[in-house]
DNA sequence: CCTACTTTGTGCGTACTTTCACAAGGGCGT
DNA sequence: ACGCCCTTGTGAAAGTACGCACAAAGTAGG
């Protein structure tokens, strides 16, 4: 087998680091349309909220992209990066549930910035189908096999009551969908070729309650950490 | 065995695990409800989606209260795992923006199950301050000092426009909020004495093409790993 | 060309996580 | 009361992730 590139990118790429990369990403988007055309690690990193030699090794694991006493230059990077991510090409996208949560994620312009096209809206309930949300026609859930397979939706949007997700999933996966996002609170059974990644409200919350309340249990310094931590710049 | 140590609960629970903890807690309630009294370490891990030994190296965390032949009484572990996750007293939250997520939000009915009492609601958008949203009436936001001080807010939501996040995460940190549930796509700053939790829609979107991406990418087995699924290499 | 300076890429020790495998403990039938 | 069988709790191994510290590699200036 011929090497086409001389890039060493092997197919392991840390998780740790993957899920970094959009950070990192957005954070090089930003500059770029301020006419930065080039950045440290040192910098990046404080933008991005992370460790500088962290961010040089994530990004080595898509190739040496950088300029020993320079820095690495912008719009390469922030190719590179998409690249890696899969965003150069289109993704199709379909969303169930059109109640609070779906539109709010209907009308989340742009999806990140690109690469996301959402092409279905579906609900169960009669009273929403055919509504016109975010530029699109509420489709009754009934159709979703149909429309999965004639728009090619890769990545299907779980936006239900907890009741309907698990159904919904299958029929996702059934009619081809291969990876799914989960923001109903359930843990979804999906076979292993299907990637599942959840978001979940109340789970964010109580995590944060737990730490609270170790904040409140551990002692209460009058009005410690406050001052001092302030400086962060 | 040791007499008179009903809890080992050091004051180090690892991250990993507490994270785990609220998925434990919303499968044993679902449990509680349909009358099941006592649960195996394999049965509770199967519905949580996780490897029995690890549920029981998390749970051991908490101090021993499995009965080894039998299992965990549910009740007991639906009590112990929300003392510890601090949900026996109640998190009072604010969220800021009240734009299609932040209505949501709002509306989230219970905020998990229980725990949670949203205080309030501010925008900066005055054609929103004054309606009614999910039983509250959205304040302005320049009123979030005095509300956040006299509800005693501890947990702070933001749901406004990346552009106002940092802003408005300053404004909860100085009038006193320890914990910031943020869904704006930003990196947040504050003091390290305030915790930070994110979620982010686009990331996690972007990690999944990313996955998507590297099924394509390998080849494409026709129809293979669907009911057959062992594990990849 | 050579020296001084900057910033990347990475080897290595440390810490955290996951998983295995099994001894210890407890209920239950006889 | 006894022993069988089941399930917990946990050492120890294996696998990941992190961050320091520094050599390598490139720029800039004389």
């Amino acid at each position: 087998m011929t090497p086409r590139s001389p890039r060493p990118r092997d197919r392991g790429i840390p998780e740790a680091t993957v899920a970094r990369l959009p950070v990192y990403l957005r954070a090089l988007q930003g500059m770029a349309e301020r006419g930065i055309l080039t950045v440290s690690s040192e910098d990046l990193a404080t933008i991005a909220g992370v460790n500088s030699a962290k961010l040089r090794k994530d990004l080595s694991h898509l190739g040496s992209y950088g300029t020993r006493g320079v820095g690495y230059d912008v719009d390469y990077l922030v190719y590179q990066i998409s690249r890696e991510l899969g965003l150069t090409q289109d993704w199709t996208v379909a969303i169930a549930g059109v109640g609070n949560l779906g539109r709010a994620l209907a009308n989340y312009g742009g999806f990140g910035t690109r690469g996301f096209r959402i092409a279905a809206l579906f609900d169960a309930d009669r009273r929403v189908v055919g509504d016109e949300v975010a530029g699109l026609v509420v489709r009754h859930i009934d159709t979703l096999e149909d429309v999965v397979g004639s728009e090619g939706v890769s990545i299907g949007v779980i936006a239900t009551p907890a009741a309907s997700a698990q159904g919904v999933c299958d029929r996702f996966v059934e009619a081809g969908v291969t990876s799914v996002l989960n923001f109903a609170p359930v843990v979804l059974n999906v076979p292993p070729a299907v990637d599942v990644r959840k978001v979940d409200l109340s789970i964010e919350l109580q995590i944060l309650a737990f730490h609270e309340q170790r904040k409140a249990d551990g002692q209460a310094p009058p009005e410690a950490g406050w001052i001092d931590a302030t400086e962060k710049t």
